[in-house]
DNA sequence: TCAAAAGTGTTCAGGGTACACCCATGG
DNA sequence: CCATGGGTGTACCCTGAACACTTTTGA
């Protein structure tokens, strides 16, 4: 190592996952309640530390494989959170990353062996450290991108309704939309298909289920909801 | 220390400044050219290492105070970036700041002790790591805010001409655009004010010299251009 | 007198928004 | 038969886009 380097100090890394999922219709996040110190006792994200030779992306995905069993997820980084004090514990880095799991897919075992739990976004407890200004920047990154780029669907089941749809956009964007309206951007898209398949779970009457065509939006990536 | 947090490894986190400047109406980067090992020689992004007891943030600060003499800049944090190879030299997370300067205040003499020289952004050298990475992402975010947010005129002179104005946003986003439309935007807009004086530099007729007022956009805090 | 940049309004189309009622079904 | 959520069309407004000529003045 050269003289330019080996006169700094090094500091531990640590990730944070903002888990989202959809829980009964609910935006909610994976929170787990800290079983040791520091701020043992209040609800933490899922975290980590990067280890040698992994990548600070790796270290996220590798955090959430852990915790659901899932890969190839969707996932963003948030930024890094840098301040001196922000674990009390010791200094440490965090980056954090945002992650839009399918709810019926993860894996309840692990889950439960991590004391997490599914906590709704319009119910967060007292969390730990810089947690909440992380939730809120993820929230905000992920409401700028949700009309743009097809990233809901990562949260709902592959066949959802258009009343499903249409209330996870009211949720990550803060405010209600017409059905009219709303419906009829859907009909402009091609990537959004109807099946032949209907939902009786919600309703007497039945709603028809809808599909996300990836290829189609590969091939023709505009999408404005 | 607890177990919990010794069995990790620990790692150097560097900062990296994306420092854009409005060098003779070009969009430009400081950047300098690497006097020593690893990738000596090619052009680099100005960063520094943070050091103990001093927050991710104030080290980018720091960097930049250092290079510029300049305190209270705009800067926005472009995100981590901890690819295991991006230093060849050794594992280094970095994260990326983008600052916005105004060109005509910062100290020419540290920037020339530094080697560093503006670039302009449509002459990009070779570059060292993973900073082409990190000024792509940079420009895409700031080409997101510059519409909605007046980060636009902490890289103009307090007074500046719209054609100056419009032309600093047809870099940033990329295209051009009507300069009547522009215009008209503009006189919609109670924070940026006519002034009495006239720029002749740029013309011989001489164009009206305009300034972004603060205390109204605060007071009213809506923007679009 | 001419080159070079500053400055100025109107028209049109399309997208976005507002809005209310009937349908199908299970209990 | 009724409560519940599903599904549908139109009219208007307004924003955004296109577009060209006159003015000023230093050289």
């Amino acid at each position: 190592m050269t003289e330019f380097y080996k006169n700094n100090p090094r500091f531990f890394i640590g990730v944070d996952c903002i888990i989202f999922g959809l829980n009964k219709g609910e935006l909610s996040i994976l929170l787990a309640k800290r079983q040791f110190e520091p701020e043992k006792g209040k609800w933490s994200l899922m975290g980590g530390f990067v280890k040698d030779g992994e990548s600070v992306d790796d270290a996220a995905k590798r955090v959430l494989v852990e915790l659901t069993g899932l890969e190839n997820v969707y996932m963003e980084q948030v930024g890094a959170f840098g301040e001196v004090d922000r674990d009390p514990g010791e200094r440490v880095v965090s980056v954090a990353y945002y992650a839009l799991i399918n709810f019926d897919e993860y894996d309840r075992l692990r889950v439960m062996e991590h004391n997490a739990q599914w906590i709704s976004i319009n119910d967060m407890p007292p969390l730990s450290f810089d947690h909440p200004q992380m939730i809120a920047k993820a929230r905000e990154l992920m409401r700028q991108k949700v009309s743009h780029e097809p990233i809901g669907f990562n949260l709902l089941p592959k066949l959802f309704t258009l009343t499903q749809l249409q209330s996870l956009h009211e949720t990550i964007l803060g405010e209600t939309v017409d059905k009219r309206n709303f419906r009829k951007r859907i009909s402009d898209m091609d990537c959004i298909e109807k099946t032949d398949q209907i939902d009786k779970t919600g309703s007497r009457r039945g709603a028809a289920l809808y599909k996300f065509n990836d290829r189609i939006y590969k091939r023709d990536p505009k999408f404005k909801i």
